[in-house]
RNA sequence: GGCCUCGUGGCGGAGUGGUGACGCAGCGGAUUGCAAAUCCGUGAACCCCGGUUCAAUUCCGGGCGAGGCCUCCA
């Protein structure tokens, strides 16, 4: 069986993979916060976990592997769109959340899934995981390790001696950093809330602590321990690197002061960031891209290969020349793979991604592969191997560029050259290449 | 201020205490009416300063530079 080692935050350093039962390895991962269309920073979480899901499943088998990632549903940007969106309509405000909700997760599903990524064992959601939420949060009430206060219910992190470790930050200095108003019913300015008061037109459950709502934190603890039934500790918790404090900090709190100790996850891993041309992307900037306006221009097979080109904890820069170049790549390789159903997977790719998910050396593998294993390798890694999936999307004349190219091969046959590349200029600025060869001319549009 | 990453050829991007991955671009050749595509071949790098060592891009220390987190964020 092929060992994987795979870099543990918590440790801060490359670990042998040890699952706590091979027959069931247990990955959780925190999923979209679904209050608006994913950008392609939320491609990259997708994509390289759902590298590490099939690489678990090839390991471990397909039936032993617990891919749980989550849907954010409660949350106070949701909240402010659906009241939004509601307007002057009377009807509950859950239900409108529902209705959001619904949609922008119908949408990251479709995208997720153009990338080529798995659908997950199971998809909870933090609206149907209340129960679990409010019993945790008692549980917590009882262990001394949360309180009541002004109608919130609050993490007491002094309770916690270890609170900090996944960070390596020390209260003292999270105190001294802080640059946050602290709420005056806070013990310390660190706690956190587990459950907050609802107001009317914010959807709320009832509560011991009346009505009101889950703080986000806490719906990820919850959740992770209603999917993962009969046991404390999953083997692989993953997020981006920006989730380290305080979200995941706060899960381990809340987990481990829930279960007496016993850890959340053995395994932490957090992939890096993506910058979009050399910039943060931002709104202001303009430059935010989402997923699905990106998928009407170029192939997911291409974005995919494309984020994988870069190791998940380094972080990367999304450029469209690199993107051109991720497409030029993959078209000469399903072109070779197309007529070599092959299953074979290379020692070499193997050991790259068992090697802490190394993707940039196993696509350099790849390159390096005899057919049969470059087929393999490409479907293990979640590409789809057929070249349709690589046209271009753009809208073209079909009818009209056949024309021209019987046009051109006329021109051609009289060896009126002149005429032959006019035509063929006259396309290239439309975005149509030509490619002559013995068996005749083919053509593609440009990208 | 605290914590933490990173700095490899024109670009992307692995890796290693000693034989300079891999891809793209470039260059040379084959092919082509000329190109494109394709095929063959090929030059080029390890931020700076110390230290350890027979030997450092690789280990240690310092410096400079870039970035992230500390607030919602993948």
């Amino acid at each position: 069986m092929t060992a994987l080692r795979l870099y543990n935050t918590l440790t801060r350093t490359k670990e042998d993979f040890v699952p706590i039962d091979p027959q069931n390895v247990r990955m959780y991962v925190c999923g979209p916060t679904v209050y608006d269309y994913a950008h392609i920073g939320n491609a990259r979480p997708a994509i390289v976990f759902d590298v590490l899901f099939r690489l678990l499943r090839h390991v471990y088998g397909p039936d032993h592997v617990t891919y749980v990632r989550n849907i954010t549903d409660i949350d106070d940007k949701i909240n402010a769109r659906a009241l939004e969106r509601r307007g002057t309509r009377n009807v509950p405000i859950l239900d409108v959340v529902r209705e959001l909700t619904e949609e922008t997760y119908g949408v990251y599903r479709d995208d997720v899934t153009a990338l080529g990524c798995l659908q997950p064992s199971a998809m909870p959601r933090a609206t149907e995981n209340i129960a679990p939420m409010i019993a945790m949060t008692k549980t917590l009430i009882d262990n001394g390790h949360a309180y009541e206060a002004s109608g919130h219910v609050l993490f007491d992190v002094s309770s916690k001696a270890d609170y900090g470790k996944l960070s390596r930050r020390s209260t003292d200095d999270m105190i001294a950093g802080a640059r946050v108003d602290v709420a005056p019913y806070k013990k310390n300015p660190m706690d956190f809330v587990l459950w907050k008061p609802s107001d009317a037109n914010t959807p709320g459950w009832d509560s011991p602590w009346g009505r009101g709502r889950p703080g986000w934190h806490l719906e990820c603890s919850a959740m992770i321990q209603s999917t993962f039934t009969g046991t404390d500790t999953i083997d692989i918790h993953g997020g981006g690197i920006d989730l380290v404090f305080p979200h995941h900090e706060n899960e381990i709190a809340q987990s481990e002061g829930a279960h007496h100790e016993h850890p959340l996850a053995k395994v932490w891993m957090h992939n890096g960031f993506l910058n979009v041309e050399g910039e943060k992307m931002s709104k202001s900037l303009g430059n935010f891209v989402t997923i699905n306006e990106l998928l009407a221009d170029w192939p997911g097979d291409v974005l995919r290969f494309n984020m994988l080109r870069s190791h998940y904890r380094q972080p990367m820069d999304w450029t469209v020349a690199g993107m051109r170049e991720s497409w030029n790549t993959l078209e000469k390789w399903y072109d070779i793979v197309e007529p070599i159903p092959g299953t074979d997977v290379g020692e070499d790719l193997l050991a790259a991604l068992a090697d802490d998910l190394n993707t940039p050396l196993a696509i350099a593998e790849l390159h390096k592969s005899r057919p049969e294993e470059l087929a393999g390798g490409l479907a293990l890694l979640g590409f789809s191997v057929k070249p349709e999936a690589l046209k271009s999307k753009k809208a073209v004349d079909t009818a009209a560029i056949e024309r021209a190219i019987e046009a051109r091969l006329a021109a051609r046959k009289a060896k009126d050259f002149k005429e032959s590349d006019r035509i063929r200029d006259e396309l290239l600025a439309q975005g149509i290449v030509l490619k002559d060869s013995p068996q005749g001319t083919t053509w593609e549009v440009k990208k």
